[in-house]
DNA sequence: CCTTAATCGAGACGGTACGTCGTGTCTTTAT
DNA sequence: ATAAAGACACGACGTACCGTCTCGATTAAGG
C-alpha cells in the first residue's frame, strides 16, 4: 500500500496528489464499485473528510484522478508529418495514448466493470476539455490547424467540408472507444483511410 | 400515484406491468439515482421481495422497464421509399423514435441527469436487442436490407462498401444521442447527406 | 464475544435481548463513553440499523439496556420483619440491591466515568419507575406500606408525617448513590437510625 | 453575537473572560450538547487551539465558564441571623442563590435540555469547590460555622451531631435541586422546619 | 369443493457505504 | 511567543439502500 506514516504532516498539493494515486490504484486493483472513499482515503493514509472537502462524491474523486492520469500534453503538440492522412492518424492514436498508458493493470481493472467504463469514456471528453472555456472549439482547434496546414498543401478544399466532417475522425474514435472498449491501429487507420479521406477526396471535386 | 387499493391481490403478468411502469415513473419524476427497489415497490404497491424474484438489481429492472416502454415492433419494418437516402433516414428516424415516445416527461427526468441519461442511451443497443442473439449482425441487418434493394436499383456497390461504412449511419446516430442529448431531424440530414450518401457515391466509381 | 453466527436470522425479543445483554457487557468493558452504537450492534452481532430502529441513541439504548438489567421485582415485595426500622433498612437494602447485582465488572466498569455515572443514577428513578404512570406515588407506595403496618403496631403516627419525610430515606439514599458512587450498609444504618427513626420519634410526641 | 474586529489582539485575561462570556451565551441559547468548542471559538472570536490551550474540553471549559458566571463571594459571608433556625435557611438560600443568578436567558437554555442540566448542575458542588482542596470539610465548613454559633446560645448540642445530620440540609437541597430542577423558598423551610430542626431537638435530650 | 403449493404483502434483518460532525493536534502566517 | 486561521487525523454519528429472509394472508390449481 502507499501509507505514509509518521513524518510532518501532509497537506494542500501534496496530500491531494498522494490521494488521486491512491484512488487510482484502488481503482485499479479493485474496479470502480469496490472503490469507496474509506478505501481511497485509507490507501492514502488520510480519511474520508479531507476527501469530502475537496470532491462532493466518488464520480467527482475519480472524475479528478483520471484527469491527472492523463497527461494532456498531447492535445496541444499537434503532429505534422507533411500528409493530411498521416497527420490525422498521428492526431488520432495522440488521442487513444493517454487511454493507453493509464496502466494495463488500470485499465483492465475498469474494463472489468464494462456500464462503469462507458460512462466514464464518455466523459473523457469532458474530463480532458474542463480545462479549456470554449469546450465546441477546442474539440476540432486541433483539426482545424492539421486541415489548415493540408489546405496549404493542396491537399483539400476547407470551405467545403462541414464542421460534422471535420469532427468526424474524433467522433468515430469516441464512438469506438464506447463501443469497443479497446482501439487498435487497424481501426484507426479504417476511420481514416475508408471514411475520413474518401470524403476529403469527394469534397474536392 | 400508482398503488393498488384492497381489491384482489395481483401476480404474474399484471403486477409486473405494474411495477414497470411504476419504475418508469419513478425514473421519469425522480431520475435514475433517485430510483430505488424501494420506491419503484413501493409506487408499484408492492414490496422489494417482488422485484428481487423476477430483476437482479436496479440496472436489470430499469432494462425491463425501458425496453416495455420502447416498441420494438418498428425495427423490423423496414422502410422501403424507392431511393437509398429516403430509405436510411427513415430508417434512422425510426431508431430514434421510441427514444422520442417514451414520453415527454420521462425524457425529460432522465434529462436531468445526464451522466445517468448517457448510459442508459450508450446501453440502448442492447436494451433494444437483447432477444435477439446475433447481437453484431442484427445492429446492420436492417441496413443490409436497405443496401441490397438500392444495389439492385443500381445505386450502389455493395462489395465496395466496408462493414465500418455499412453501420457508420447508425454509429454517428448513437454518437448523437450520447453526446447531444438530442437528435433532430437536421442532424439526422446530415449525416446521410453530408457524410454518408458522399462515401456511397465514392464507392461507385 | 457474544456474536452467534449462522443460525436461524433472529428477530423481535430474542434479537433485543441479545442487543441489550451485548451493551450492557460493552460498557461493563469498556465503559459509557467507549461504547459506540458500533461496538454494541457488532457484539450483538448485528448491525447499527438494527439498534436505531429500537433506540434514538446511545443513552436511550443505554437506558433501555439498564432497565433490563434492573430486576424491578424487588421493588414490589415489600418487607415485613416486624419492626419498622427493620423495615426501611431492608427496604432501602433491596432498593440498592439491582444496583450492586448488575454486575461487579459492569459497576466498575461505569464508575470509571464518574459524570456518567451520575448521569445515570440521576436518571435511575426515571428508568425504574417509568413503567408507572403516577411517579410522585410510586416512589413512596412501598414507604407508606410499611408505615402503615407500623402504625398498626403503634410505631408510629402516620398522619403528623410530612410527604417529605416519609419519601427521606429514599431521597437520602439516592443522594448517596450519586454522591459517593457506592452504598454501603452502615451508610444505610445512619439514615435511618441516625435520621429518619429520630424524626418517627420526634412525630410520636 | 459577541465577536470582535479587527483592533488591537486580545490576548491573557481579556480573551479568556470574552471566550468564557461566549460558552456562556451559547450554553443559553443552543444548550450543552449543541455547544462544542468550535462554537465556541468562533463565537468569542478565535479559534479551537486557543481554547485546547487552556481547557482540556468541553466539561472542562463548561465547568470554568459556570465557575465564572456564579458568584462565589456568598459562600463565604455566613449568615448571622441569631437564631439557628433562620441562619440555616438564610445559608441554603445563598447557596441556591447562584443558580438563580445565572440569569434568566440561561437557566431557560439549560432547561431545555433536562438531562443536561441534572448533569451539569450534579457537578455543581465541584465547580463550586473546586478552589479548595478540602472537599469533605469545605462543604459543612460553613454549617459548622453556623451551629457553632447556635451552640453558644445553647441551641444544639454539637458533640450529639452526627457529620451526616450536619451535611443533611445541603444534601437534601441539593437532592432537590437534582430532581426538582428549581427550589422554592418553602422547600427549604419544610427541609429546616420538617427534618434539620426536630432532629436538632431531638439531640439535644 | 377442498386441500396444497406457490406467490404476494409487509416489513425486519445483516450488511456496506454514505456524507457529516466533533474532537484534539498541528502548521502557517501575522502581530 | 502567542494569536488567528484553518487543515488534518481520527472516530462516531445517524441515514440510505442493498439484497435476503421470515411470517402470515391469499389465491390459483389439483385431487
Amino acid at each position: 500500500m502507499d501509507e505514509q506514516k509518521k513524518g510532518t504532516r501532509r497537506r494542500g498539493e501534496i496530500l491531494e496528489e498522494a490521494i488521486l494515486n491512491a484512488t487510482m490504484d484502488e481503482l485499479a486493483e479493485n474496479g470502480y464499485s469496490h472503490l469507496t472513499m474509506e478505501s481511497a482515503a485509507t490507501r492514502a493514509g488520510t480519511n474520508k473528510a479531507v476527501l469530502y472537502r475537496r470532491w462532493a462524491n466518488k464520480s467527482e474523486l475519480v472524475m479528478a484522478a483520471l484527469r491527472k492520469w492523463i497527461p494532456t500534453t498531447n492535445i496541444d503538440n499537434i503532429p505534422d508529418t507533411g500528409s493530411l492522412r498521416d497527420d490525422v492518424v498521428a492526431y488520432l492514436r495522440a488521442r487513444v495514448e493517454p487511454v493507453k498508458t493509464i496502466g494495463p493493470q488500470t485499465i483492465r481493472g475498469l474494463l472489468m466493470e464494462p456500464q462503469v467504463w462507458r460512462t466514464l469514456v464518455a466523459a473523457m471528453p469532458q474530463i480532458i476539455q474542463r480545462r479549456s472555456e470554449n469546450k465546441e472549439n477546442k474539440m476540432t482547434a486541433a483539426m482545424m490547424v492539421i486541415l489548415k496546414k493540408a489546405e496549404l498543401r493542396g491537399e483539400v478544399r476547407l470551405e467545403k467540408l462541414s464542421p460534422r466532417v471535420i469532427s468526424l475522425p474524433l467522433d468515430l474514435l469516441h464512438h469506438e472507444l464506447i463501443t469497443k472498449q479497446e482501439i487498435t491501429d487497424t481501426a484507426i487507420a479504417e476511420i481514416v483511410d475508408g471514411i475520413f479521406m474518401p470524403l476529403i477526396h469527394a469534397a474536392r471535386q
